[in-house]
DNA sequence: ATGAAAGCGCTAACAA
DNA sequence: TTGTTAGCGCTTTCAT
């Protein structure tokens, strides 16, 4: 039971050269089928399989690539991300190539990238989220193709696959007018300046659409973290008049916001309903469960594989952006008609 | 800015031999201070990297890890172990290893692994969670280490990293009961065997000790899903008298409890106290913030990795439990004193 | 249609 | 203390 068979081993037990071993486990032509055959029976027999690090070697290249999370990034807010792990994993295990996990930090100004991306261990790099421009630099300069997927930038230069958050934000709105709102607030931040752009474009898109008013004393897009969440969501409740519902930019907002509702017992939906973006595990799980526009993230895993790969191979690719308008109807919505 | 440096050419512009290189890279012994600083001057000038393809071939090692998931469990139940995860990339980090993300899956008796798994390219892989026996006939046919974390199994024959999970289920009882609870009900599942009789000596263990009785109408120990879960949960409340508090053996269980509770208009903490075991990322999140028993992700993580180095590189080795007694106290617990 | 031989970039036994 | 040389297991060019 040696279990360290080589193309050596191979080809002498089938009296063969080992460059024909090698011709028929790449399936090149020129192979007589008797021989082929022979060949295929050892191998078959022996249960050879080649080993990639001679590959590696040859090729100069590690067939794997690498996912690579924000370190600082709290691991809650990158649950929507773990879905797009599987998606990646998938795509690569089609290409024949591994998935490393990974992670970046930047602290102050100080860029920390792991080895094997410094060795240039991994033949490519997928991002999720947006990342610095540091980091975009340094990449460059190591010269390491890589992609961002869920980007939200504006950087024409980069490989992105991006999705289209006016359209989830408008959907998202769009539902709840729908239901019979007419008071409706909005929550997020403007972390990302281009995320932000796009979302509130489409909040206000389906607001003019139906003759609405964007109503200020509802509308909080300076959320820092659960503090400001809590003062922010004190002063609108403190109001007169409350909205009848909420549009957050992000589920993890939403999923924030419902547990400081109740916590001030304000019935969700009963007494406000609150609809998001995003489709995160555990949007499902909170109680009431989460309304919100689903991002695709099995699409968005797998076109950031494909342009990775294409890049990796030298091939002409491009960006893409995939739809968002996949409502997910859940319990935080009421309807008021 | 050619990047492709070898060995070779850094010994020519040295002036030294590729041997000489080698052994300074390596931290051998034998090499002249004169020398060696002649040839990091050279390394340092020229920022050359050695790349890992060439030393795969030669140790033939791949200098990388797997943690396989089990693909037919669903997302939300492996949150827990994505806290895990982090533990283990940094101590991979720490080892110079690549850790590669992977999944198995067993339908009916079809056992499916990744190639990279099969071709053995990887040096040894890490399992989160029990596996089936069929799968480690496999990998014992396969030759190749493996640790597996957080396993409840009672083969002793494994190398495993454990948590005390009896220790956990006494820590949480325990906890209720000082804070003044004297019915205590019982939430589980015996998908472990192993795991659920753990967790129901430490639940005895405390109850006993306090000279409480074990109420079976308060008891449930065959929760399958989410159908189950509500089954079981309204018949507990069509009870005369409900306990004061509910001990769940996971997380994940409490949280769909307390949704369930609280669609039900039951009141957590006011009407029912809740507490559990793991403290997976969602529990700090959801209104009301559970109460529950830590387990170490951390150190799972760790010792898993430096286990699997050990079988790696052929040195004694042995399995490791953690002690399990952090409870981490939030709002769905009540006090009644 | 098949084989001989060189080489990918390292390590390490052996020689000097 | 340093250099020469032979691999590690593949792929591929060039002969035959």
């Amino acid at each position: 039971m040696k279990n360290n068979l080589t193309i050596n081993d191979i080809a002498e037990m089938a009296n063969v050269s080992k460059t024909t071993v090698s011709f028929i486990l790449n399936g090149k032509e020129g192979i007589s089928e008797k021989t082929r055959k022979k060949v295929l029976d050892v191998i078959e027999q022996t249960n050879y399989k080649p080993t990639l690090n001679s590959k590696r070697l040859y090729f100069q290249k590690s067939f794997t690539v690498a996912v690579v999370f924000d370190k600082s990034v709290p691991v809650f807010d990158n649950l929507f991300y773990f879905a797009v792990m599987n998606a990646l994993l998938k795509r690569c295990m089609h290409y024949n190539y591994s998935l490393i996990y990974s992670e970046f930090s930047l602290v102050g100004d100080e860029l920390t990238l792991p080895d094997n991306i410094l060795d240039k261990d991994v033949d490519g790099l997928i991002f999720l989220k947006d990342i610095p421009l540091v980091l975009i630099s340094k990449l460059h300069t190591l010269n390491i193709p890589f992609v961002i997927a869920d980007d939200h930038s504006e950087h024409t230069s980069l490989y992105t696959v991006k999705a289209d958050y006016q359209l989830a934000a408008y959907t998202a709105v769009h539902y709840l007018i729908q239901q019979g709102h007419r008071h409706i607030g909005f929550i997020g931040n403007m972390n990302l300046p281009a995320f932000y752009t796009q979302v509130f474009s489409g909040y206000q898109k389906a607001l003019k659409e139906s003759d609405l008013p964007l109503d200020l004393s509802w509308f909080f897009d300076k959320i820092q973290d659960r503090d400001t969440t809590e003062t922010y969501i004190g002063q609108m409740l403190s109001q007169k008049e409350l909205p009848t519902a909420i549009f957050c930019m992000e589920d993890f907002l939403a999923i924030e916001l419902i547990r400081y509702l109740q916590k001030q017992g304000v019935r969700v939906p009963q007494d406000i309903s609150v609809i998001a973006i995003d489709d995160i595990i555990i949007s499902s799980q909170i109680y009431p469960s989460l309304t919100t526009v689903a991002i695709n993230n099995e699409e968005l895993g797998t076109y950031s594989i494909d342009i990775l790969m294409d890049l990796i191979n030298k091939k002409e690719t491009h960006s893409i952006t995939i739809s968002s308008n996949n409502i997910v109807v859940r319990e935080s919505v009421r309807s008021l008609i």
